[in-house]
DNA sequence: AATGAATGAGCTTTCATTCAT
DNA sequence: GATGAATGAAAGCTCATTCAT
């Protein structure tokens, strides 16, 4: 009897997360076409199929749906990432930045909607809610938990890397927004080895010398 | 006659010019206090002591005001710190950018609500065309030809000396938006060694190491 | 159940159907009581007792709540004249064509509301489109296959059919409506036996005279 | 003296004229390409090169533009059809009016603009008012009298010839108009036989039979 | 939980008209 | 007479939100 009724229930959440779902990918598909200021609450659950009232049983406004949306979309993004360096070694701590850097980069080339977005949204705050985020499947284990990990290994020392990273990130968000979009100033493989190379440069930088 | 002509012509000018001056200072209060997009016409022209329809004898809409306001209000901030600077001599190169970028960020600290107008509305585009925006005051001469003159004098060469200044604003903009605004993840005063240290690196790595 | 379901969308149903009645007779009394361009939508919810949005639930714009008004008139105004017709027996095709056109004449000048507001908006192209709607009541049987039927039954022939329906038409209703409006130059009494002599020769004229 | 000042008048009043007559053009060019409906006063003011307020030196609004350009244009139409039908001579009254219907036709077939602005705004009322309308140029006599002469000249006498006039006009309007401008029923070349054939039956039912 | 009709505040934009110059 | 900046009422239309079913 309780066995049935989980079976009910995990039926009813599995409905609900569908729900959930096909309102996410409602949305975004909008907000990439019209951008999310022309997007309408009408628009979405259209496109998703749904009734009008139906969104409201999941997010308190297009805004709620948004912020949830840009977290999932970069979580997304760095756990592929990280799953792709998981497959190499690295001599230094900065070539397994300046990899990871790559691999985000190179997405976002490939998927220019999805840099659009999360570009244009991605605040340092909403940042370091991703970095924090602990997803079921890396079981109670951050992003954040691995970069700090990751210094540790290298046995190193840096004077503040939260400081570092914060600089790194704005630094590749910002230049690549730009360089992707309208290949302004210049292109991204002429901009690339210079903006390693100056992430490289921060790193060094950052680190304490002792002794 | 001809001068009592000019009279008139001048006085209906300068209406003219006061009415622009009412719209734009209104619309840059409304959209610090409430946001470009949560403000409406109707606000500007009220808080202007305007007719509606008087918006539209001088803007298309919103977003053609927004836009001429970004760049008065770019220019005004870079003007500014050129004349600062105009008043020293600098060691070197790197020293000058960084007394330039120096005064650009205390200006936007102490006024947050142009910072979080221009930050969030500098795109290098918009940036790119108040480089080059050749003001009445300065004749004929922009400020990426100041750049360019400090460049020659220094008696240096760089590889890609826009895609320098690129990497140095953009990097500036970012992480200033969210250091200023919101003290994270450090505060203005812990940002500044690092963020001018980087720029100094910026400009050496860029540098052209001939012989 | 089913039955209850049933229930419950037919009051949807009707509902819906009162308020779009509602919206029809609030136009059209506009429409004649301050013409069509000076009746704005707002005057009709306003007249219908209904918010502003409803409006744009049912119709796309002003003039797609005319352009079904007029065909709904029309209609109404063609099925009650052919209704008095069926009660009678005509000694020929022309006798029939004038009783309906006298039908049809004295119920516009009974309601000249009606007369204005057809006259000025009933063209060629609206008409046709009543001629050929096949009403509920009528099942699948529209005003033109009674007009063919006619023609078939007088064991007669004529060369154009539609271009002497077409004629006869907007001969009536251009004369009518500044007749019956301004009694101008004539009464619609003086008026009648010469337009149903002009309408007699209008359909000898297009006979086929075979042999 | 005096003729001087009648020479700065007259050139006053050829002033005014000219601006009358810039504003007639430019609305009526307006008035065909967007409707009259989508024609503002501003439109028409830029179009003729003037001031807005200017307008309303020499029109109370759009309508009472609106309603001088109608009547002038009619009386040109007319006017024209005239001068062709007085190279000829004809063999009875019936053809001159079938003459004189053609040209006006074939001027209007010309000309869609212009049949469209005439057609949609050429009430009977209007209509009396260009036939009593007595220009300059034929000194004192107008359309009417001319009509009313070619009766007595044929030696035959009608029941109401203004009700003739009226039934014939209003036929040729009505049937024009859609056929010129869709086609539909038939083509202009279709139409044409069998309304001057209507035409032809009008005047000789409406003939009086006298002995 | 899901629906979708209804709401009405509020938006942008137009435009006839006025009036000081 | 001519101008054109200014007005502000009023139009069409959208849309987040509610709530009875």
């Amino acid at each position: 009897m309780q066995e049935k009724q989980e079976g009910i229930l995990g039926k009813l959440d599995k409905k609900k997360k569908q729900k959930r779902e096909a309102l996410f990918e409602a949305a975004f598909s909008l907000f990439m076409e019209k951008g999310i200021q022309d997007t309408s609450i009408s628009d979405i659950v259209k496109q998703a199929n749904m009734a009008k009232g139906t969104f409201y049983l999941y997010f308190r406004d297009k805004f709620d749906l948004r912020d949830k949306l840009i977290v999932a979309k970069t979580v997304e993004l760095f756990k592929r990432a990280e799953v792709e360096s998981m497959a190499q070694v690295f001599p230094s701590f900065e070539e397994k930045v300046v990899f990871i850097a790559d691999s985000v980069i190179n997405r976002l080339d490939e998927d220019k909607q999805l840099l659009k977005f999360i570009s244009k949204n991605l605040s340092w705050g909403v940042f370091h809610h991703v970095l924090l985020t602990e997803t079921e499947e890396t079981g109670g284990y951050s992003f954040y938990d691995g970069y700090c990990k990751l210094i540790r290994e290298s046995g190193r020392s840096f004077r503040n890397p939260e400081l570092m990273l914060f600089m790194i990130v704005e630094l590749i968000n910002a230049t690549c927004h730009n360089v992707i979009l309208m290949q302004e100033p210049v292109t991204l493989e002429e901009l690339k080895p210079e903006l390693y190379g100056v992430i490289r440069d921060i790193i060094r930088r950052m680190e304490e010398k002792s002794g």
